[in-house]
DNA sequence: CAATACATCGTACGATTAGGCAATAAATTA
DNA sequence: TAATTTATTGCCTAATCGTACGATGTATTG
């Protein structure tokens, strides 16, 4: 056996120890299919006992960690599969499709999620002298890294201070900055930083989803929007879709018809007024392109997704 | 024979004679293959006495009358005939091929120019009330319209100031504005109405081609240009290919190789100093585009038209 | 200095939009 | 249950706008 041959076999054990703990953590304070916003603010725990369907779901800018099982992300054409030994960074707000592929209840899925801010990864970027990125290129939003040791170190003291609140308020921003550290020292740490130095075409971008996220029911204007990040309308594109997979139409689509969704399920709004709120003119027009993206009419998928809910709950 | 009949023979004879009274006008001024700045500002006399070959030229704003032969212009895939029952009126500068397709030793094409000043034509709007267009819609920049007698007697009176130079300061705005005013209440005074009408997209597009022709030599950015017209990049496009047949980048590809060949015909400029003045930053960029459109390289060209023009003075 | 790779930009094309109207489905009332 | 009303969805037209693609210009490499 050579020396590196048993460096990654100490390395793996090590890390097989490590993954163990923090399933026990997890499983300390969640239940099963249980999602939970924790005492530090960002950091997200949760289990499943079960694989899942493909559900659309908005990813925030974060880093996702499963301790168990496996999760698969498909954006666009793309699909992205982690695992215990892969994290993911979703470095912009991106609307995706997920799935959870492995799960059971012997061996559930078990997540952690820590929210990641812009500003404090652009505050760490300077405080630390890192080097500005290189290329200039906007790569997707989304990347799969490998796990180390002592990133999930880092992780399992952060969840260890629910156990310590008043350690909280001084503690868990330290372990954030290390952990942002790691990141950005890491192998996809030259993405995080495209998007954290401010001026580069992914800041520019990211900056662009934002606004998208928060006026998405404002008429929007392409050219507008590729003047505010000084770029020509179709290099605009061009990297918009780089970095979301989707164009900047189709991202507003996505958020204004979730948003519709949400609102007809959860605040019982009828259809005309749903389209109206999040920005459509016309009824119709809503109709069909909701039909298009949930696969039925507003009023039948509403329908839909009531029944499906009183039979789970039954 | 009916009243209609008769007014038309009335008309049309009236009209020959008029057109008649024109020929000895302007064969009192020019000479064989003569082109004349008159004394009124804005007005052009000629005369050409054969056929020629299609040759690149630019409209200025302006109506063109022939009393004798016909002329053919060609822009984008549309070719304008006119003759002396009809007038032709570009409301834009327009980058055209003009070929004299009748004319003879014994009837040489005669023609008269009147350059139009859009502000002028605002002005007489505003001043005789007349209605605004109704049409948004943005059509082609030039326009044939058929020749009247009291349009004809103007310009026999506009001509007849250059034998009592004294009136002309007075007289001369005067009889413009006749003229300008029955192009208005004319068959195609719709046209000049929408390119006049401040706001209008015409009106726009018409303020990018007069930015285009002064600063062709600059680098141009359709994105701002659009926005200066407050419009979305694609329907500044469209508006603007409706009204010069050209795209703006053709638009200013046109004038820059003009000015080019200018430079370097009439400035004996070099090939390499005359593309970097008229906004090429690439030499062979110049000389690819140069051949393009003059169907010879910078330098065959040039020598081409000196030997032309040697011949044609020997 | 040529050749090549790469990024950017212009623009033609096709998708999307508003706005109006017709058809249909659902709900309410006779 | 039938009739009437109301809410939703489907369809049309004309215009605008988004955007994929190909042309153009810039940087890089041998």
């Amino acid at each position: 056996m050579t020396n590196q041959a048993i460096r990654e076999e100490i390395g793996d054990s090590s890390l097989e120890v490590a993954l163990g703990a923090l399933r026990n953590s997890i499983a300390r304070w969640t239940d099963k299919s249980d999602l939970l916003e924790t005492a530090v603010s960002g950091l997200l725990l949760y289990q499943h006992d079960e694989p899942t369907q493909p559900r659309n779901a908005m990813y925030e800018p974060c880093i996702c960690l499963v301790a168990q099982g496996a999760k698969r992300v498909l954006l666009g054409d793309d699909t992205y599969v982690y695992d215990a030994h892969h994290y993911l960074i979703a470095s912009v707000h991106l609307p995706t499709m997920v799935q959870i592929v492995e799960a059971s209840r012997s061996k559930p899925c078990m997540g952690v999620v820590l929210k990641l801010d812009q500003r404090e990864i652009s505050q760490l970027m300077v405080d630390s002298n890192l080097p500005q990125p290189r290329a200039q290129q906007s790569s997707r939003g989304m990347v799969l890294g490998e796990v180390t040791l002592p990133l999930l170190n880092a992780f399992q003291r952060l969840i260890d201070l629910l156990d310590e609140q008043k350690d909280i308020p001084i503690l868990a921003p330290i372990i954030q900055r290390e952990i942002i550290y790691r990141l950005l020292v890491g192998e996809q740490g030259e993405r995080l930083r495209q998007i954290a130095s401010a001026g580069s075409q992914s800041n520019q971008i990211a900056r662009a989803i934002d606004w998208l996220k928060v006026n998405f029911s404002q008429s929007l204007s392409i050219d507008d929007l590729a003047a505010q990040a000084r770029m020509s309308t179709s290099t605009f594109h061009h990297h918009f879709r780089s970095m979301t997979a989707l164009s900047p139409l189709q991202y507003q689509k996505q958020l204004r018809l979730q948003e519709a969704r949400r609102l007809m399920l959860a605040e019982r709004m009828d259809a005309a007024n749903a389209a109206f709120q999040v920005g459509y003119e016309s009824p119709s027009q809503f109709s069909r392109e909701y039909n298009r993206m949930f696969g039925a009419p507003p009023l039948r998928d509403i329908t839909n997704l009531r029944q499906l809910a009183a039979g789970e709950g039954g």
